[in-house]
Formats: structure tokens, sequence, C-alpha cells
DNA sequence: TAGTGGTCTAGACCACGAT
DNA sequence: TCGTGGTCTAGACCACTAC
């Protein structure tokens, strides 16, 4: 159950503890040393637990004064796609399903290979219709390099490539870079996805890399307006 | 010239050895070990800095192997916003110009004083549409208390009022909570920006807060879709 | 002035990668 | 096996808040 890095602990306990009103809002936490105390650390490991959960949002930390909870942690907003968001982890893999538009495996485009940094070699290139509760939801073209990414198949593209990628390979998704714009659908798209033709589309652009420092992922997804929110939380230093 | 902070010392030498192809992409950077001894400091030390500009996505560690250099920092890309961006610093003062639309002192509705945090005191609010290099760029919808905001006047409006509150007031901006989103514009706006029927928005709203907890600023701004890119990076833990 | 979080040290030990 | 970054300690001192 508990993890074994002592500041993960002590992460979830107090992120749990927050979520469950143990908590509460616009209080007070324990100082850090009297964390530290509590959980059995030193001041650093409390410091790096709580520096976590301020960087999410969740407790605003002031010198001289002390931490206080800000809120809880969201996950319940319907439509909200964080940076680090899945689709199937978010809404259940019951409600969402995906159409195969493409599923190719081929030499790479100049542009695409030097994304994926690829010298003379073959990528996947998968156009996926995606649904929410049998709702058009986006429209994203993926491209990988075949040599990290073993074995796909139509089946887990049906369902989730991240899932197969981190559950079954074993990979590990370390850091990602995203662009975010507004962008008109073609007309193309429009028939795919069954809209109207005055919908126009939000794309993030995502370059997505392993622990390992390869880039395993570069894609674009167009989502219809309406069902799309996206947030993100900065903190200054 | 050096800050004070010996850690922000070694981040800005090290970002500035990568900007100046010092420490050359795709290169290994010395070990933290070695950083601590040029340096002159612990390892924490080393690794706090290194850690901020892992998080900018300038560089990438792995235990077991070292820190690579990936990319230098951005900066000159022409529509890109990042979390923290400020207009007037990123296009420079004399290419961005502010039309006020609206600027009162007002009691705020109940949403407004809910979201502010406000009980019986005035807010301003503020409408502005801002034009870079003379081309319609936004309109922007501000709330703020007025408690905190001492003096505002319509001068500091067709500047930048970031710089005014941190620049003039001293007041430090600490965290925020963004949502990004599309919207159509309505037809006073579109009046109001002189654009073409058929454009459409890409909406931010904004939750700006204070080092002391204090909620300064809630904002809802309009983007005109083809001048905008919003860029964020994720790093996994 | 007392109490808080922020910075920093000089180590120790561990998990992981490369070989 | 060796070198790397990751975690952690038990302190010290500092900057800032609140009183």
């Amino acid at each position: 159950m508990e993890p074994k890095i002592k500041y993960m602990y002590i992460y979830n306990d107090v992120k749990n503890k927050i979520n469950n009103n143990k908590y509460k809002i616009d209080t007070k936490l324990p100082t850090e040393t009297e964390l530290a105390k509590i959980y059995g650390c030193s001041k650093l490991t409390v410091k790096k637990a709580l520096g976590l959960l301020e960087s999410e949002g969740m407790l605003m930390r002031r010198r001289g004064s002390g931490t206080y909870v800000k809120r809880h942690s969201i996950l319940n907003n319907e439509f909200i796609i964080e940076p680090t968001s899945n689709l199937t982890d978010k809404y259940g893999e019951k409600n969402v399903e995906s159409k195969i538009v493409k599923f190719l495996i081929e030499k790479p485009s100049e542009r695409i290979a030097e994304i994926l940094n690829i010298k003379d070699d073959y990528i996947y290139h998968i156009e996926r219709i995606r649904y929410i509760n049998k709702q058009p939801y986006s429209i994203e073209y993926t491209y990988m390099p075949l040599s990290l990414i073993k074995g796909l198949e139509p089946k887990h593209l049906e369902h989730s490539i991240y899932n197969y990628i981190q559950d079954i390979l074993k990979l590990k998704i370390k850091t990602g870079h995203i662009f975010i714009r507004g962008k008109e659908f073609t007309k193309e798209e429009k028939e795919l996805l069954n809209i109207k033709s005055d919908k126009f589309s939000i794309e993030l652009e995502k370059k997505v890399y392993l622990d390992d420092g390869d880039i395993f992922e570069y894609s674009v997804t167009k989502h219809v307006y309406e069902h799309f929110v996206f947030e993100t939380i900065f903190v200054n230093n």
C-alpha cells in the first residue's frame, strides 16, 4: 500500500486528509517541524511532499506564517483535461470509444522524421476519431517510432494507446511538451466527425518523451470545442 | 548582479551556458558532484537549480546516466504564450496598445464576489481590447478587489496592469489557475474588435493569487484564434 | 520577539544505467 | 561493478510574518 518513497507517502496522506476534510479549506496545516515529528522524518522530506501539493494548487505556503489549505484536488469536473490526463482513465473505459480511420506503418515524412528524431526507420501513423458517451469528441493524428512501440495492434487503438505502452510495454512517460491553439476543421474532418459546418476545434499538439529521453509520440488532436477545457496551474519561485 | 539565492545563480548560469551553446544540445552536463565542486556548494543546491531547468524542458536527468541538454529556452516564438507570460514584456511596450472599453468601480455580482472572496467591498471592473502591431489580439474582462490595488488609473490600463502591480505597488504574484477553452465571439465583441463574423476565440479564464494568498485578479480573455498559441510543459515524478 | 517556511551543508545510502 | 542521479538525515542559519 504505502509507496517506498517516504515523501510520496506523506504527499498522499496529506492529499487524502484534505480531500476528506480532515484538513479543512482555509485552515492552517501543522508546521513543517510538527509534521516531521508526526511522520518520523526530517523537515526536508515534509517540504518536498508539501511542495508537490503546492504546485497542484492545493496548498499555499507562506514563510513566517504557515501552510494553508486552498482547495481539494479536482478529478470530478466533466470536461477538464490536465496536462497529464488520459481519456480512458478520466471517463472510464466503457464511455470512450475509438474509430480507427488510418493505421499505417510507413516511412516518415522529413518533418515527422526530424521531430521524432528518426533516421531511416519506420513509424506508426494513426488517425483515430474518439467518442465520449457516443458523442464525437476529437480526431487524433499520431506518429510513433516503430522501434519503440512493439506489437501495437488495432485492439489497442480501440481503447488506450497509453495504457498499452505503460501497462504492457512497461515504458514510463517522463515529460511532455504541449501547444494549444484554435483551428478550423477541414471539410473531411467535419464529415468524419459528423458535425455541423460552423464548429471549430481546439488543437493540442504534443511531443511526449519517455524516461530514457526518447521521444515516443508526436500527435495533433483536434477537439470539438464545446466538450473541451484545458486546465493548468503555475507557481512562481 | 548575482542573486542572493545560490541555486538561482546556478540556475541562471547553466541556463545562459545552454542558450550560448557552451553546453550543447544532446550533450551531457557535468555530474551533480562536479557542479557542486565548481560552484562551491552542496549537491542539493545543484539539484534544486537543475530541477527547475528540467521542469522548463531544457534538461533531461536520468539516474544512473547523467544530465542531458535538451533545448534552449524559448522566448523568441512569435505567438507563443506561456502560463506566466505578460503581453507587454513579450511583445515590447511599443507594439502593444490597449483600448479601454469599460473602467468601473462597482459592487461585484454575487458570482464575482465569491470568486474574489469579497464581502461588502468594491471592485474594479475593466474591459480592454488589446492590439499587437495594430492588429486586434484580444478582449479582456478583468475583476480586481479595490482594496488590494490602490490608485489604478486609465494610463496604467493603456499599458500593463501587471507591471503597475509588480513595479509600483510591489505586490508579488505567486500562483495562477488557468482554464482554456474555445468560445464564439458575441456580435458586440466582433464589432468592438472589428473582425469578420466567422472568427472564434480561445478563451483564457484566470485566477491569480499574490504571495500572501489573496486573490487579486479574476479575468476572462478571449483571443482571436489565429494569433494565439499557448504552451505548457509537464514533468512526471 | 517568537514562530514560520526557505536555503544550505556534509554527509549517508539507494535505485538504476551502462559496461 | 561502477558511476549517476534520487532520497533522506540532523542539523544550522536566514527572511519573513504576526504580534
